[in-house]
DNA sequence: CTGGATCCCTTATGATACTG
DNA sequence: CAGTATCATAAGGGATCCAG
């Protein structure tokens, strides 16, 4: 990932890495356990497979997520955190918090 | 905002409010202190003057900005954070944390 | 000062079909 | 099983100009 002037704000980098629009998901996934491709696929029926496979890429891009293959028939690909990925921990529980706090917001609205 | 069948899951719903790319960078700053629109485009310099009012009319329907307009002339409008507004807080708080962490491996790598 | 209205462009996402 | 390739579309963001 390039480094450019924006950059240097902890806020505008958080903002980068959280656009993809499965991203957190994945990452609450990734944070309860490792998967494989087709249990990520599984749990998360609103994706199609290119789009996981794009997701994925951009997550291992930056350095959230490891891939790791396992060279066999059938093929094998297991997607776990990086140390940065579960560093990304505390944030998924503030926001799990507060998009409850939100859902209940909008029930009664 | 509607509530489809995704809205259920309050990562997804986290996920759709901070799709704007610059939702992260306004909270932080409205999470100081109330600002004019003014205010926000010198603190934002890199967001054009149309583009920061999509989305602080984005915010404002989804809840997490109060919009004050003061009948006057010329014209002041404030904004603010709603409650829901403010429960983000802690969310912001852990993002800066990771956000810096981040920033420190980009500099390592 | 605070925005509305347009037009344009890039990027993100999706559908579909094919492969080692 | 885990992708790739291609094509199509949609949405977000930005530039510019106008206005109460």
């Amino acid at each position: 990932m390039e480094k450019d002037l924006y950059g240097v704000c902890p806020f505008v980098t958080a903002q980068k890495i959280l656009t993809g629009k499965w991203t957190l998901l994945i990452m609450h996934h990734l944070n309860l356990k490792t998967m494989r491709f087709s249990e990520l696929q599984r749990a998360l029926p609103h994706l199609t497979q290119s789009t996981l496979t794009k997701q994925l890429r951009m997550m291992e891009g930056n350095g959230l997520v490891i891939r790791t293959v396992y060279s066999q028939i059938p093929p094998k690909v297991e997607y776990s955190l990086s140390d940065l990925g579960y560093e990304f921990k505390p944030v998924l529980s503030t926001l799990e918090t507060w998009g409850n706090k939100y859902l209940d917001f909008l029930k009664k609205n």
